[in-house]
DNA sequence: GGGTGCGGTGTTTTT
DNA sequence: CACCGCACCC
């Protein structure tokens, strides 16, 4: 019997740890698991690393371990503390192991090292001089502040550009470098330095004073705060005994620092001082009165580390074992996931980077499908070989939901996309542009954002003048210097606003504002009920509040009323914000405006995956961590792309990059699919894109070529040749029989070269009400001749279903597909 | 104070 | 190509 409690139950830290009662581990959590897994799971001692392959098994080996933990009794759920990448991650965690113990196990901690950080830093928010409310700055946020610093100091003169600025304090914080740190550090005598060092001092001050972190702080500051208040620490170290840390390889330095802090032992004086508030630590200390350090057990794979860019430290976990003297490693390398076939490219591809441990991945369930290679002639030659191959794997019963489109950069979903709506094949972009980035939807946060921390001048300052009233930059400088001079915050110059000699229409556009946030405000104090509770009861809902700030503000009249036709659009985006916030006020009953805000800030891009959705999903490599599908297509594999130009210079760039390619490729279950194309369109140019390096470390007889980069570029004789096959022997690497460029040749049909470039780019067409029905015959500009068999969906979202005479079978967008009815 | 249009510029991956 | 900043005009 497990005693569950209840996370925010204040006696949950007072309770008793149970009795340890070790053996009792139930076979049923060990059945069915391989012996490396079963060690993994059963190990006890103070350090674990489990060196997981991808497709091991990790999330299973780490459930099983925690469940097992609580079953036996060795640990409360309020003990254990995961750390996950995502925060769907953590979700599927919490499930899993409560449908392992059969019942619910509330008080774990299961979530990412920055909801964690949040969750620790709201609480102890005074400890360090924070408003409990602080605001979670993102990287826009953050370019914004860097933009009006370094135009005030001129920096731009020196070359600082806002980005530049923002890269560098990031890798500062990652490092836990704070201002004065890097002060003793820099060179005062390169003027460069030294106006860094005033960028990030001003840049440090502002968030300060506007009770801001920005996502590096998250963790940074934890860590700072633990480290200056030992007692604070203490209460956590007490805590979590059981500490797990997923995807290990990835995190920075300051992660690191996090864990190390919350491993350390209670020393006895501190154990004394707990003691003495009443809280028990009786039972847990050791032979000398502390309290010994959590257990850690740390899950990863060198080999997937992505994430160099943002401080992620590969050493963290091969030097696992030097930092924790007495480690227990154990490898898991059975893959359970993919074709052996798959297995061997992806051995065969990391197998070229140097300086790693030699891992092998292996299953015990056959070859499988060979990799289908394809080189198109453009981006969007691919993407409909993409589609058209989607179609084929969907007709012999592959769900859309298993299949998944990788790609490199953001940029290429274009080309995908494109293709993919005139296919009416179902698809969705995970990441990427994001709901939240849009600006009508900032503004409606912003309005949030100024109730929740009224001391956030950034969120004030956007708002002030959206909807236009009128306040232009001469007011908005008046108020700030006004504020500044009287130490007023920016909110409460406007509310001084009549103080200020503006004139009549510009004072009581403020006035009107700043009482519209005062009344919002007044809005979310809890009852007294509530407040005697100390809970949320009585308190506004956030959905109530955001529609009284949108409509009082008047930021959707000003929308709705618009003539510009895209404020339209923009309109409905804030009613699916308002939308939104019920869906939240329903789901979590009792949680705060703030909570709320820390929930859209910290939702990753693999968050939004929605497992019920009957779509394709089309993502980064980088978002594709973790994942796994049926059927994978990496897009996209040429130099320049994957290697990405830009990691070139970078130290370790080739070699990260190929780990990047090594992830895609060990997400595929069944059906890998590599794609590239002979030319790209980057920012308008037409650019000659040359096969990846990494295609040829995969062995010739792995991958069947629909059409090779041989084959393609063997077109017209004009196109320099495949990188790396070599002059003077014929075909070269990739194989350029006779037999295919003869099929080749007919494939391509008599078109003029140029047809290839606008194919698709050209017009956008609108077919209009153009009517359909099965049996019409039809001309596509693409696909010639063909009659229709079937005609589906309704409005603008008809499908026609077209049997083409020498295209094949293709679903068409009735509304844009380039066609005529004959 | 607000709106329009020109020209310059940047250009990876993300919590 | 797309976005941003700036200058110009109302």
């Amino acid at each position: 019997m497990t005693l569950i409690l209840d996370p925010d139950d204040p006696a949950g830290w007072r309770e008793a740890p149970p009795a340890i009662d070790a053996g009792t581990t139930g076979s049923r959590l060990t059945d069915g698991l391989n012996p490396e897994q079963r060690e993994a799971v059963e190990y006890r001692g103070p350090a674990l690393l489990i060196v997981a392959g991808a497709g091991s098994g990790k999330t299973r080996v780490l459930t099983h371990r925690i469940a097992s933990l609580i079953e036996s009794r060795e640990a409360w759920p309020s003990q254990i503390l995961a750390i996950t990448f995502t925060n769907k991650a953590a979700a599927e965690m919490r499930e899993r192991v409560q449908a392992l113990l059969g019942e619910s196990a509330s008080g774990m901690w299961i979530s990412t090292f920055h909801s964690a950080c949040v969750r620790i830093l709201r609480r102890e928010a005074e400890s360090i001089g924070l408003s409990s409310t602080f605001t979670i700055y993102d990287s826009a946020d953050q370019r914004t502040i860097l933009k009006r610093i370094i135009k005030e100091l001129d920096a731009d003169t020196m070359g600082f550009t806002p980005a530049s600025a923002q890269a560098k304090i990031s890798k500062l914080k990652n490092e836990l470098a704070d201002v004065e740190t890097h002060a003793r550090n820099a060179n005062m005598n390169d003027p460069q330095e030294v106006m860094f060092l005033e960028i990030f001092r001003q840049y440090t001050r502002r968030l300060r004073a506007a009770s801001a972190l920005d996502f590096d702080d998250l963790i940074a500051e934890t860590v700072y705060l633990f480290r200056a208040f030992p007692k604070v620490a203490a209460l956590y170290q007490r805590r979590f005994r059981h500490i797990l840390v997923d995807e290990y390889q990835d995190t920075n330095h300051a992660q690191y620092s996090l864990i190390h802090e919350l491993t350390r032992p209670v020393p006895r004086e501190i154990v004394d001082e707990l003691d003495a508030h009443g809280i028990l630590v009786r039972g847990m200390t050791d032979g000398s009165g502390a309290i010994p350090g959590a257990s850690l057990t740390v899950v990863g794979d060198s080999d997937q580390s992505i994430y160099a860019f943002r401080g992620a430290d590969i050493r963290n976990i091969s030097e696992f074992e030097r930092d924790f003297p007495g480690a227990k490693v154990v490898l898991l390398e059975q893959n359970y996931r993919s074709t052996q076939n798959i297995l061997s490219a992806a051995n065969a591809v990391i197998s070229n980077n140097f300086d790693r441990k030699e891992k092998k991945l292996w299953t015990a369930d056959g070859d499988g499908d060979k990799i289908v290679g394809y080189t198109g002639y453009t981006a969007h030659d691919e993407a409909q070989f993409i589609a058209d191959e989607i179609e084929s794997l969907h007709r012999a019963g592959v769900a859309y939901r298993d299949i998944a489109v990788f790609y490199r950069t953001n940029a290429q979903t274009r080309a995908l996309e494109e293709i993919f709506v005139r296919s009416a094949l179902p698809y969705r972009v995970v990441g990427g542009t994001k709901f939240y980035e849009r600006a009508e939807i900032k503004d409606a946060m912003a309005y949030l954002i100024a109730v929740a921390n009224p001391v956030d001048e950034l969120a004030l300052r956007r708002i002030l003048n959206t909807p236009k009233r009128g306040i232009g930059p001469a007011t908005e400088t008046a108020l700030a210097s006004f504020a500044e001079q009287n130490e007023l915050s920016f909110r409460q110059a406007m509310r001084a606003a009549d103080g200020l000699g503006l004139g009549p229409k510009v004072t009581g556009a403020i006035s009107a504002l700043a009482n519209v946030l005062d009344e919002a405000a007044a809005m979310l104090v809890p009852s007294a009920e509530g407040l005697e509770a100390g809970t949320n009861a009585g308190a506004a809902k956030v959905s109530d509040v955001l529609v009284f700030l949108v409509e009082r503000s008047g930021l959707l009249d000003a929308l709705r009323n618009s003539r510009d036709p895209q404020d339209e659009t923009r309109a409905e985006n804030v009613e699916e914000l308002v939308a939104q916030t019920r869906d939240f006020d329903r789901e979590n009953p009792g949680a705060t405006l703030v909570d709320f805000l820390t929930q859209v800030s910290l939702v990753a891009a693999a968050d939004e995956l929605d497992d019920a959705s009957g779509t394709v999903s089309l993502m980064t490599l980088h978002t594709a961590k973790g994942l796994e599908y049926h059927a994978v297509f990496l897009t996209g594999i040429e130099e320049g792309l994957l290697p990405h130009q830009m990691s070139a210079s970078e130290p370790g760039g080739p070699a990260e990059e190929r780990r990047l390619f090594y992830v895609g490729i060990t997400r595929a279950r069944k059906r890998l699919y590599l794609s590239l194309a002979m030319s790209r369109a980057q920012f308008g140019e037409v650019a000659v894109a040359m096969p990846s390096r990494y295609l040829q470390e995969i062995p010739e007889g792995l991958i069947d070529w629909r059409q090779s980069p041989g084959m393609a570029t063997s077109r017209g004789g004009t196109q320099p040749r495949a990188l790396n096959a070599r002059r003077g022997e014929p075909g070269g690497a990739w194989g350029t029989r006779d037999r295919d460029l003869e099929r080749f040749s007919v494939t391509r049909s008599d078109k003029p070269k140029t047809e290839w470039a606008n194919r698709v780019t050209g017009t956008v067409r609108d077919n209009g009400d153009l009517t359909l029905a099965p049996g019409d015959r039809i001309r596509h500009t693409d696909f010639g001749e063909g009659k229709v068999t079937q005609v589906t969906g309704e409005g603008t979202k008809r499908i026609a279903h077209v049997s083409f005479d020498t295209a094949g079978q293709k679903k068409l967008l009735i509304k844009i597909a380039p066609i005529e009815k004959l």
